[in-house]
DNA sequence: GATCAATCGAGAACAACGTTCACTTTGATG
DNA sequence: CATCAAAGTGAACGTTGTTCTCGATTGATC
């Protein structure tokens, strides 16, 4: 659809001129597309209002993506790159000492991507737009990265001792299937208990997050200084309550507003 | 817009025959909008494809709905209600034992209209769909039910000691404004870090029930009887967590599937 | 450098949508 | 019966996403 390789001279090289121009012009594209969803406040892509702000025919966008869907779906994965690409970096850039600075900074990335970008928030943990628009294969890879990432964390503080998950047997019989399917890479030196700490948390994090870019969170919680505050606070009590020392939850530090 | 008082021959008798006619129909509309926006997946209502199925011409539901986003509104209302009046029914019946199974009722009911209903659960808890489409006046009673009765339990929780929440120093003082405003009513027997817990609780419930109804979790447990699994246990977790006796919480019933 | 095919873009057209407006029909009320 | 507001029709308007045809532009090839 979307330029194969071509039968360039150099059949190593993927990138022709021309095929440079085509990325550059369906790059502004999807550009002009956030701005404008950002801008008219509407989750909804207008095809041919990009088009009159590129100064093109709207029919002149098909050469680039076969549908509407199609630019959506382009938007979603990289805004699925965009917010995993911030959180690695942020985890990735906070020390390695043994507390939750690291988590910290991780769950904070994500929450002020999420309140920076609450169309591409939505876009991609809201509901889902029209009857089912993500080609899975595609985007999953994109899609697993900040739970990757974040996941990857947890499991660090549980291999370093600083978290220690419950007995696995307090987590009911009948789920151990499902928990130990989610472990895909069989490495698991993991207890099954801290698959479901994972997976809990997770919801926590999107539950706070979307509640606050959402407005489903009762006002007075949802500002910006408070709303960061509430949040820290919340993900502090969660890792306390999975299992981590409190003195360790509380010598993290959160970065600045 | 949609029939005021009437100057019928009693003016007291608000309901002419006329204004029952129309209200019968108005609330066709509403099911058949329903319907349509269940059977095809999307949800977003077509009002062209309501009047077709209900062999009107379109503009003629322009005399019971200003426009489609007026027929959202009420749908959204009428959402909340339902969903409210399920989960307080379901907690009205449970029995009033010293045990977690009153919240248990609660949620459980919460969670199998969410299942149930996932469009209408969209349409309330989901990414706000036009602009802002809810005109506040109107639908925030209806908005605060289902919450109301969820809050209602653990008010009545940790009044009779099942529920002990943490010192009030626990949560941050440059909350404590916030959190103290969230009680307009200042009957305030509450203390402050029992309001934290439940804004957290209801941002795990919410987290977990749009995890589950928009695909945002793990395959392996989003399942029918597998996801019921999960969710009981993550929410009898956060109850432990959040200082209800573990003995109470386990005692506790859940309804049957 | 001329040639040729692939690409790009324009422009008109189509169906479908939400909405408006002028009009008939209808049915209860004086 | 006469009246008059409500209910409903049908045509129209301005949008939207999408398709198709047809020139123009471009980049590689002889």
């Amino acid at each position: 659809m979307v330029g194969t390789a071509s039968a360039g001279t150099t059949p190593g090289r993927t990138s022709s001129r021309r095929q440079r121009r085509h990325e550059a012009t369906a790059e502004e594209i999807r550009q002009v597309a956030r701005e404008l969803m950002a801008r008219d406040g509407t989750s909804s892509l207008n095809l041919r209002a990009v088009a009159r702000e590129m100064g093109m025919t709207p029919s002149a966008l098909y050469r680039y993506y076969a549908s509407r869907d199609a630019i959506l779906t382009a938007l979603i994965i990289e805004a699925y790159d965009q917010v995993g690409e911030t959180v690695e970096q942020a985890i990735a850039a906070a020390p390695l000492d043994a507390s939750s600075t690291r988590i910290l900074a991780g769950v904070h990335a994500f929450r002020r991507w999420a309140v920076e970008h609450p169309h591409e928030f939505g876009l991609i943990y809201g509901t889902p737009v029209p009857g089912y628009e993500a080609p899975r294969t595609e985007s999953l890879s994109a899609a697993m990265r900040t739970g990757a990432a974040m996941f990857g964390e947890l499991v660090r503080a549980v291999d370093s001792g600083l978290l220690v998950p419950p007995d696995d047997d307090t987590v009911p019989a009948e789920l151990h299937p499902s928990l130990r399917e989610l472990l895909l890479d069989p490495r698991a030196e993991l207890p099954i208990s801290a698959v479901a700490l994972a997976v809990q948390f997770w919801m926590v994090l999107l539950g706070a997050l979307s509640s606050e870019v959402f407005g489903h969170k009762p006002e007075p919680l949802a500002g910006g200084e408070t709303g960061r505050l509430f949040f820290d606070y919340t993900i502090r009590q969660t890792l306390i309550a999975m299992g981590m020392a409190r003195n360790a939850v509380e010598a993290g530090v959160s970065p600045p507003a």
